[in-house]
RNA sequence: GGGCGCGUGGCCCAGUCCGGAUAUGGCAACAGCCUCCUAAGCUGUAGAUCGGGGGUCCGAAUCCCCCCGCGCCCGCCA
């Protein structure tokens, strides 16, 4: 959880002992700029049966106490409230100062896992795919940054149909060499001999039964095949400074037995049919586990997995693709419901991203991979970069469209509500202006550019007199309230409708108020608010994966 | 056909959970701002029947119902 100076809560206690009904769904962050807090009267008028005027009496003497209160307005049917942009400032300095944070954590003792990707090592990681990768890690640097114990894990499905159908491709037409390219070409190659010739879909099922059976020879070649595509997705997401903690092979629950045991254990919920195993769940619907050969299916196998997860965690999140939405829902009413699972799920779900021709296929070669976007970003980047800043080095310039480019292309994805599909666009992908990562790591510079040349200050007694300072102490202040509100959705988008707030603030206070020219007093509050900025704005960048440097 | 989700200026997106003060920003367009801490910036202009229709309510982009459009799912694939 997190540990600040909650003006919102204290307003609200302090309101609530001089009016007991009311409501805190009324106290708001006021967000049509007239005040700081707000409190609608709507429901307060009707229940209380009384009038505005009246309310605001109450109002005005239940926070006369308030020393953070700097006065209330009543409009309308609202009352604002503002808050002293001194107390604001102290909140954050002092905690900045006391805990090297703002807002502090109280460590949570549950574990959370959060599993992403997941992807079948089939081929190199997509644009659409990388989304549940940018999403999920994201999220998991939310949650830590709130304060819980979190771990990240990519479950390997190295056990199925696909992965059978990528190794007979590379046995067929790999030509004996093992690279990402060629054993996605052999991958595209058998899915489209298939078409024509069915006995190649018989072998496959003969291959899976020789390895469920537990033929080694299979079973390590796959997982060479599988490693060698894994070891390519790894380093793309290297590249976007992703890294996952575990990587598990699905392939380690069908030999260990657990999945045996998954189908025992549920033996009283079996249904059969024709020899296949399934369950009905409480909807209607039927999951299989077992094919009539007796080969398990991956509802089985990702059943093992979760209780595989549930001996280390207490909190699982995974982040999928909407495509398994029943998915989702199934497994749910299998580990709940019948299995009496006691730690929490979710399933967080992620719109397809598909292209302005059509939508991706990785056996179709439709794809824009993320190699691709992270090439053509940094270039793009580069050409810019090279263009405004002919001062610097070479090293210096690459090194500024490698991070420019990683973060642009988190902050295209992040920005967006998961639940949206995308049509992915590369003028937006190459858009450096506006609502964009280099338009929040300019603001960053800018900020260290100031730092740099401020040297020591001495900050005692201070008043904030201007609008546009006075606006950034507030945006600042209010970070925990985002990453409160992000954290309870588990919508990492938030954050970055919040930095775009919070530099806009910035960049209107740049604008208008000199730092380093100012009066002497003005001059040593303005480089501690710059400083202040600067330290809230890295911290959630790092939340949505944004990497700041300080020039560019 | 059934289930789930989405629909906000030409384009992208916030706000919808929890109904309230003139619907948030950006891109593209147009007009301005570098003798001043980095102009990847700032200011201004123009652009919206919040998919359509009903309903509830003092009040609806937000809640309910119907319809339309789009996406995903409805495999002994994952």
């Amino acid at each position: 959880m997190l540990l600040f100076e909650d003006f919102r809560s204290k307003l609200l206690a302090a309101l609530t002992r001089a009016i007991p009904n009311m409501d805190g769904k009324d106290l708001l962050l006021d967000s049509s700029g007239h005040g700081d807090f707000t409190l609608r009267l709507f429901r307060l008028i009707k229940d209380m049966n009384s009038t505005p005027g009246e309310i605001y009496n109450l109002v005005l003497t239940a926070v006369s106490a308030e020393d953070y209160v700097e006065g209330a307005e009543l409009a309308a049917s609202y009352i604002n409230f503002r808050i002293k942009p001194e107390k604001m400032f102290s909140a954050v300095t002092e905690s900045m100062s006391a805990r090297g944070q703002y807002p502090d954590i109280f460590q949570d003792p549950e574990r959370v896992l959060v599993e992403h990707t997941s992807a079948n090592p089939t081929g190199p990681l997509h644009v659409g795919r990388v989304r549940g990768s940018i999403i999920g890690d994201s999220l998991a640097k939310l949650l830590t940054r709130y304060g819980y114990r979190v771990s990240t894990q990519y479950y390997i499905n190295d056990s199925g149909k696909q992965m059978i159908a990528l190794y007979e491709g590379f046995l067929r037409y790999g030509q004996n060499s093992m690279t990402p390219e060629s054993l996605l070409k052999g991958y595209q190659e058998i899915y489209r001999a298939m078409e024509s010739d069915k006995t190649i879909g018989e072998d496959l099922e003969k291959l899976i039964q020789a390895y469920e059976k537990g033929d080694r020879s299979i079973i390590m070649k796959i997982r060479e095949i599988a490693s060698v595509m894994l070891q390519n997705i790894r380093e793309s997401l290297q590249q976007l400074d992703i890294k996952i903690d575990d990587y598990v092979w699905e392939s380690d629950f069908l030999m260990g037995g657990d999945v045996d045991n998954v189908v025992h254990e549920l033996s009283e919920h079996l249904n059969d049919e024709d020899g296949a195993k399934f369950i009905e769940t409480d909807d209607g619907s039927k999951v299989f586990l077992k094919r009539k050969d007796g080969t398990s299916l991956y509802f089985a196998r990702d059943i093992a997995y979760h209780l595989f997860k549930s001996l280390n965690f207490d909190w699982f999140i995974d982040v999928l693709g909407e495509a398994h939405k029943d998915h989702g829902k199934n497994l749910g009413y299998v580990l709940k419901k019948l299995l009496d699972l006691d730690q929490k799920l979710d399933f967080l779900y992620y719109g397809f991203v598909s292209l302005e021709t059509g939508k991706m296929s990785t056996r179709m070669g439709q794809i824009v991979s993320l190699w691709d976007l992270i090439s053509r970003t940094e270039e793009e980047a580069l050409s810019i970069v090279t263009a405004k800043r002919q001062d610097l080095p070479r090293e210096k310039l690459s090194e500024i469209s490698k991070n420019v480019a990683r973060s642009s292309i988190r902050f295209n994805i992040i920005r967006v509500n998961p639940v949206k599909t995308m049509v992915f666009k590369w003028n937006e992908a190459l858009n450096f202006e506006g609502d964009s990562a280099p338009y929040i790591m300019y603001s960053y510079t800018r900020a260290s550019s100031i730092l740099e040349k401020a040297g020591d200050t001495a900050l005692n007694d201070f008043r904030f007199t201007d609008d546009h300072e006075k606006k950034l102490v507030r945006s600042i202040y209010l970070y925990p309230y985002y990453l409160e509100e992000a954290t309870k959705s588990l919508r990492s988008d938030i954050i970055s409708s919040y930095i775009l707030g919070l530099v806009k603030s910035f960049n209107d206070f740049y604008s208008q108020c000199q730092v380093l020219n100012a009066p002497e007093a003005d001059r040593n509050r303005r480089i501690s608010l710059v400083k202040m900025y600067r330290d809230i704005l890295d911290d959630a960048c790092k939340i949505i994966g944004i990497k700041n440097v300080d020039e560019m």
